[in-house]
This record gives structure tokens, sequence and C-alpha cells, in this order.
DNA sequence: TATTGTTATACTCTATAACTATA
DNA sequence: TATAGTTATAGAGTATAACAATA
């Protein structure tokens, strides 16, 4: 049911079609191990990176939300008072980008857009009623794509890799 | 000079805007760390993986290549007697994508499509010395950034990442 | 009847520039 | 003059369907 994305979609393949491959039928992770991709770190932290996406797009899916509009929600929720550039700021996305999202989710009765209180200027993202309750079963949603994502590692290698991907993801 | 991909575009924000901030001013990472993201390993998957991409990308350059070409030329110089259904079937990418990159590559001069001998429908990708000579200058600057980009990390971590990561990759 | 390469199309995500209203 | 939000547009990347030639 999961939609691979991005560099990942996978082109199920006929075993008929490998059945008569001939001689030279390596299987593609052989063929891909010994090639150049084969000891590269991005290509399996893209792919990586690519299915977990796939997996919260799908489970967030029937709650009418995507990750980015998700993490915008998400944000909003988190502490009244942030204007759009500090939603921008944070995610991090483009101005123009959150301008999309915070239509979208207002549209959905998820948010609202409230003058600011110090600059005429600013929008402060609100979440309604509805989107702190949306939010909530969305989470719980993906808690669980999550969790049936890294079930082949042991919760020290789930540690590990936290740790690890959070020095990466924000070098400082 | 690296430009942020994806769902990591920065913004860069004047100093002076968070100096006047005001009295709820945490860091845009405090707010993240509260926020329902703070513990989303997808979230740093997703991010870590665009500052990857965007990384080797930005090395991929110079050479007049992209990610997604560089692994096409990296699997045909691998192994003469590769369909470029069997490209698509290991990178994965849907066979119109590879068509689109085999045209690149071969506007280029860095590959060949040859008749296979097998199939007559098939075309067989095949690198051209040039190809083999500008896959080798490429493969160096992918290391280089790839090494710059896990600098962060210890030999020990890195192997852990690489393994993590192959599982989550490739679930078997 | 199924598969290979191909073309076409559409949709998502990202990047950039420009405009307006405020500061 | 700089910033917040907005609009518009263009380019990657991705997904899908259809077609001709061949198996």
């Amino acid at each position: 049911m999961i939609r691979y994305a991005g560099v990942m979609n996978m082109q199920p393949r006929s075993s008929a079609a490998d059945a008569t491959a001939g001689q030279e039928s390596r299987s593609p992770s052989a063929r891909l191990r010994d090639s150049a991709l084969g000891d590269d770190l991005g290509f399996f932290l893209a792919r990586a990176s690519a299915l977990s996406l796939a997996a919260a797009n799908s489970a967030l899916a029937k709650h009418g939300l995507r990750v980015r509009s998700y993490s915008v929600l998400a944000l909003a929720a988190n502490d009244a008072g942030q204007s759009q550039r500090d939603l921008a700021e944070i995610l991090p996305l483009h101005p123009s980008q959150v301008v999309a999202l915070v239509d979208e989710l207002q549209e959905g009765g998820l948010v609202r857009r409230e003058p600011a209180p110090n600059d005429r200027r600013a929008n402060v993202v609100v979440t309604t009623g509805e989107g702190r309750a949306v939010l909530e079963r969305a989470q719980v949603s993906v808690r669980e794509a999550t969790n049936e994502l890294q079930a082949v590692l042991s919760p020290s290698q789930r540690e590990n890799l936290a740790e690890v991907l959070r020095l990466l993801a924000f070098p400082s």
C-alpha cells in the first residue's frame, strides 16, 4: 500500500523476467553493492528518508494532512504567538511556502490567522480546537508508522540513530 | 555556498530581529524540540538527507552532473550489459525517468546506447572513455563532500550509521 | 499476451523575484 | 531602509498512462 516517493519508486519486476535473464544475472542489490554507489552513505540516507517520508505521508493522508502541513500545524499548536516568519525559520521553509500551507490549513479550519499584537504586518498562526484534535490523532498515526518502519532496529540502534542524525541535521 | 534543498532551505534571519523579538524568544531549535516534531526521527532523517543531497549535487555540479545522472553513470560504468530496465530496477527509478537521464548523459558523450545482443527491444547503456574519466573525478568530489558532512561524526558513529541506514533503506 | 523503450502529461516540491503594507 | 506577508513563475523530481516494436 505504501507508495515510495522520490528516488524511491519501486518497479516490481516479474520473477519470470529474472529467471530468464541469462548468465550475468546478479541480484539488483549485488549490482548496487559493487557499484560506486555501494558505499555511498548519501544514497542510503536518501533512500531511508524517502521511505520514511512516504510512510508518514501515507499515515497522514487519512487526516487530510501531508508532512509539510502537519509540521506547520504541529508548530502552530505548540506555541501560540508564532508568526508565519517564525514558522518559516524553524521548519525551515521559504515564507512563500508557508503562505500556501497556512492557506490550506485555514481552509480546512485547522488554524486561524490573527493579527500580531505588536506588529500590524505580521500574522500569528493559531490552531483551532478542531486543529488540535486533528493534530493529536495525526500524531498517533505518525508514531505508528515510524515504529513500524523502525521495527527492524533494536532500541539501542534507534537511540544511536537519532543522536547521529541530529548531529548531521543540525551541525553546530 | 551550499544551497539547501527540499524541506531544507535555510532562511537566514537578521540577528537584529532576534534581539528585538521580545519576551517569548526561545531559539528556533528550542521551539522545534518542544513541538511534536522534536522527537520525530523522520524529520531528522529528511533534513540530514536533504543536506547530503544538496552537498552531493553541489559537488557534482562542476562535473556537469547531478545525483541522479551520477547514479546512472556509476551503474552503467560498473557493469557493461545493463539495459535501461535494469538501471531503473536497481536505482530504483521509473523507466521513463531513465530515458531522460540516459538522453542527457548521451548528449554529453558520457554514455552510448547500444543494441542488446539478445533482445532487439532493449538498449544496453555503455560508458564511453570520457564517461569513465568524468565518473572517476566526480567520485572523488562526492567522497570529499561526504567526508566534510560527516566530519562531526566519530569513525564508530559513521560505521553505525551506515549499518543502521542500510537496514532502514533495504528492509528484507 | 507481456515487456522495452519512449512520449506526454500532471502534480508536488523547491527556488526566486517582485509587490504591498507596514516598521 | 528593512521586514512580513503575498503573488507569480519556473524548475526539479515524481507518478501515470499510452504507444510502437519486439518477445
